[in-house]
Formats: C-alpha cells, structure tokens, sequence
DNA sequence: ACAAACTGTAGAATTAATTCTACATAACAT
DNA sequence: ATGTTATGTAGAATTAATTCTACAGTTTGT
C-alpha cells in the first residue's frame, strides 16, 4: 500500500489527481494539503511514498520547497505539477532534487504515467522538458531561443516572486536576502531579458512561457 | 440523460469535475474542451445541458464568452468555474447571463451542488458571491459592473500609462504634473480597483478592457 | 438647496528601490 | 592549469515612489 500526498490549493485538482492514482495497478491512500505550511506539518506525523506539489501552493513556490520535503523525508519522491506557463522551471526543480516534473494540462495517460514512474523511483520527465534539456545540453550557454532559460535559479525565484507583484523588501524576507541583493537580481534579470519593467517582463514571460 | 461540457485547459481539472458529475443522482455524459474554440465548435454540432467553463481558459478569458455560448444555444446553463483571484467578477458573469459561479478551491461537496443547481435550471451563488451582491445593492454607486467604469478621466491617462510601464516620474512629465500628484492618482486607481500593485493591474485591465 | 462625496492638484516627510561597487566561489573555455 | 565569465551576496549613497495631509472646485443625492 503505497501513501501519496497531493498538494494542491485547488479541491477539483486534489479530486482530480486522487482519481488518477486511485486507477494505479498498485494500491494507493491519498492525502491531501491546500497549503505548503499543511504539508510540512504531515510530513512530521507521517511517511509517504511520494508528495505531489502543486509549484504554486500558497506558502511555498519556490525552490526551497524541495529541501524543506527532503529534510523531513529524504526518501520521499517528489512530483512537480505546474499550470501552463511553467515548464522552463522544469530543469530548475529537476535539478533542486524533484523527481519529476508534470504539466498540468497532460493527457490523463500521461499523468498516471508519470505518478506511476515516481512510485517506482524512477526519475520522470515530460517529453518536452527531455527536449529542453537536450537543447540545453547541445548549446550549453547561449541562445536557447527561450531567453528565461538564461537565467540563474535564483534569478528565477525572484522573477517568479515579481510576476505574482510581490514588492522588493517583501520578496528578501521570503528569500532571507537584502533588499538591495534582491535589487541586483532584478537588475541582471532585466538586463538578460533586455527590458525595463515589470510590464515587460510578464510580457516577456507570458511569449515564452508555453513555448520550449 | 444530461449533456455536461467542461472547458478547462489543464487534463486534471476536468477530470476531477468529470468525477463529480459521474456521482450525481442523474445521469451524464460529459464532454471536454480545452480551449473556447472547441468550446465553440463543440456548440455548433451537438446541444448540451451544462457548460462548465474556466475563467481562464485559453482563447476566451472573458465576459463575451457568454454571449457567443448563449448565440448558438440560447437554453444552456453556464456554470462559470474561476481560479482564486477572480471571486470578484462573480457578479459580473452573473449580469452577463451566466447561471452560476463556482470558484475553484470550493469543497467538493460545493461542487457537486453547483453543477446539480444549474442542472434544474437553478441559479447557483456561493455564499461569499451573494454577500458580494447584497453589498452591492446596498451601494449601487460603486460596483456597476465594470470596476474601470469608477475611474475619473484623469485616473485614466495615468492608468494607461501605467500599463504600459512608465514610471511615475515620466507620467509626471507627460502629464506636467507634479510626482506626488501622480502617485496620489497610483493611490486612488488602486484603491477604486481593490489592488495592490501594477500586476494586478493588469490581470484587471486585461480583464475588462474587451467587456462594456 | 445643501451637505456629502468625488476630482484635480501638490508639499513635506518618509519609505522603497536602485545604482554602483565589491568580493568570494563556481563553472567554463582553451 | 589558468585566466574569464557567471553567480550569489551586500553596503553606502542616491534616486524614485508613497503617504498623509490639504484644499478648491464639481457632482450628486435627498
């Protein structure tokens, strides 16, 4: 009997995700969380077999996420499920420790694939996050044609934080760095992106975001 | 036998919805649609009771989608499902002839009673969405529908500029005014719009400008 | 007809954010 | 193996933006 917890905000996607999983040839129980503050608290009173996390969970989205689970559970895998114009983040939280990394407008098949691939340690990974990383591979630096890719992990974190609007002092305390640090990124985010503003960069996010 | 069409872009949302409306105590067949194209097409070739129909969903995102799903079948009952932003165009939808709104994070059980609700050719609220009306009809002044319609013709020109990314310091020049005023106009936008920063002003705008 | 709310405008004081500089470490190219 | 570029991080000084307050003129509700 396997233990899956599903940390999702949103009721319908828990339901969702538990119907799927509950259709695994193995036998599962689900759990659930609305907050990332809620899934830390029951990874303190129970072992799961895999954790899968919405990347926008109220409380948490970003990065750290990943430690924080790991900390608690070293042994639990970790299910990245992100909404639509997420998937550069993909290799970041691939690379932070997920174990996979899902889309959330993927096939039903794709979704009991990925579920089932995670329970069964193995490392799971979409078809065009497989492609991102061999672009990323063969042209290691330069060009991606996706220009978010040229940006830090870090870099992501804060940028993440500023397309929600999240003011600059707001987003050093969330990440335990000064403001003025936090200004430096955004700084270097700007100046790899080639643009002024916030305006911009959701402009910039929302053109690139879906492609790949 | 009851005809649901769910239109939401991501696999899992439907399929979670799909799963609830398979435990009413009709009977139904549930369609999909991942975008308000199909949403379309799928109205021109076949009747449905219930149309289940994210806020958000690729190529439509906003109020006209009412009238171009009730043009073509004037009798079906549009259930709108919104993420969690968006409680506050509730009443909008609702004036624009949809017949209910559910938002996203709502308890399953919630769920269930809204599309079973617009099933019987109900009007389907949350309590949160009546006490939003009620404060509405208490004070019809403010809240006609279009938040953007309370703004002054000055407020804007500021705003306008603001969309576009131009600090306040240049408005300030474009406009020959001083610094202060336009921060002042920054103020009063936000506050007749229930924001807090230029990203919300945009989901906003982007929100409205095509509806009235 | 008259008070109440809305508009257009700013100044002084304050707070938020940026710049420019810097440095240690990590990754990379030749 | 070694110089070069990228990354993560801040401090001091500076600049940008906000707040709070104010006030005269316009609407507007009753």
């Amino acid at each position: 009997m396997k233990n899956i917890l599903i940390a999702d905000d949103h009721t319908i996607v828990r339901l969702g995700v538990a119907h799927i999983a509950s259709t695994l040839p193995v036998p599962v129980i689900c759990h659930e969380a609305e907050t990332f503050d809620k899934v830390i608290t029951l990874l303190e009173i129970q072992d799961f077999d895999v954790l899968i996390l919405d990347i926008n969970i109220p409380g948490g989205n970003n990065l750290q996420m990943i430690d924080a689970v790991k900390l608690r559970q070293p042994h639990i895998r970790i299910l990245m499920f992100s909404g639509y114009d997420e998937q550069l983040f993909a290799i970041n939280y691939l690379q932070a420790g997920a174990d996979g990394y899902l889309i959330k407008y993927s096939p039903e098949e794709e979704i009991r694939q990925a579920i089932s691939t995670v329970l069964n340690r193995e490392k799971y990974m979409s078809a065009a996050t497989r492609q991102q990383l061999l672009n990323m591979l063969a042209s290691p630096r330069e060009a991606t044609a996706n220009p978010l890719a040229a940006l830090s992990a870090r870099e992501v974190e804060v940028m993440n934080l500023m397309t929600k609007g999240v003011p600059v002092a707001s987003i050093a305390k969330m990440l335990h760095l000064q403001m003025t640090t936090v200004s430096t990124y955004k700084t270097r985010i700007f100046d790899k992106l080639g643009i002024n503003n916030i305006v911009e960069l959701l402009e910039k996010v929302k053109m690139y975001s879906a492609a790949v």
